[in-house]
DNA sequence: ACTGAAATAGTCACTTA
DNA sequence: TAAGTGACTATTTCAGT
């Protein structure tokens, strides 16, 4: 990672369609050079993948939260392998402290709300956050200094 | 927002670096029809942008964490406009409960770690919760039922 | 929303430092 | 090993339908 793939990645995580020749100018290389740094940064494992973000509540899902599950033991939903693919579950993390996950989740309505907190109740005791709003979305990781 | 525009959502939200040829393909429409759907995905606000995405280990911060501040009224997080800019916050959100405020942080090390909560303190009691994995990173948005 | 043409971009083989 | 060049293919974009 020398400071030309630096710039490469900040570019990519602004506008990840960027093209590989407008990549090319702004990092002073020819295109099948950028083109071979950035093979090299997905293979490598630095960039995971390129993905639209889609607004939430443009998109129909505007009511956002982060639950916390303290999972009863073996019930835990992390153990649960159809979990992920619930829908309105956006994000699952296993984490430190008494909660055993955190989880991103996203829906429709209050009611759409209520009625996954019902389908994990039985996983164990979730604790839930609203998301009033996102000052900050993401950041795009930079070197460290 | 018909089949084909949740369609080409999907795939975007997948790989966002498929060219419109290919989306035009996968959705059977033209490249020139693909292109409007897709332009007005974007200008109605549902498509916010396109990013690569960055696996925080391979890019050297390894410590990932979300934390959550209750601020000291005024001295809040969320009323100062330099903390987004901090490089270790990845993002904030403002959220019901106790707490003010949800974090997510990635530093390159505990003690970089140690040197944001002391950094954070003074806008108010920061709880931290480091991320053990990650099994679910992030789920396509899709149509609800 | 499609077609077709012109401009732009991606990719591969090969050369250079 | 990393980058540049040129030829060829694919994609983007725009006008006209």
């Amino acid at each position: 990672m020398d400071e030309t793939d630096w710039a490469l990645l900040a570019h990519l995580q602004e506008n990840s369609r960027l093209s590989l020749r407008e990549l090319s100018r702004r990092v002073h290389l020819s295109a099948p050079a950028v083109a071979e740094r950035v093979r090299r940064l997905e293979e490598s494992g630095v960039i995971t993948g390129y993905h639209a973000a889609v607004d939430l509540e443009a998109a129909g899902r505007p009511v956002v939260a982060f639950i916390r599950m303290s999972c009863y033991g073996s019930h835990c939903v992390l153990r649960d392998p159809d979990v992920p693919s619930w829908p309105e579950i956006q994000e699952i993390h296993r984490v430190t402290g008494d909660a055993c996950s955190l989880l991103k989740v996203a829906t429709g309505s209050m009611a759409g709300f209520e009625r996954l907190i019902d389908r994990l109740a039985p996983y164990g005791q979730p604790s839930s956050t609203l998301v009033l709003s996102t000052p900050l979305a993401r950041r795009p990781v930079i070197p460290e200094p």
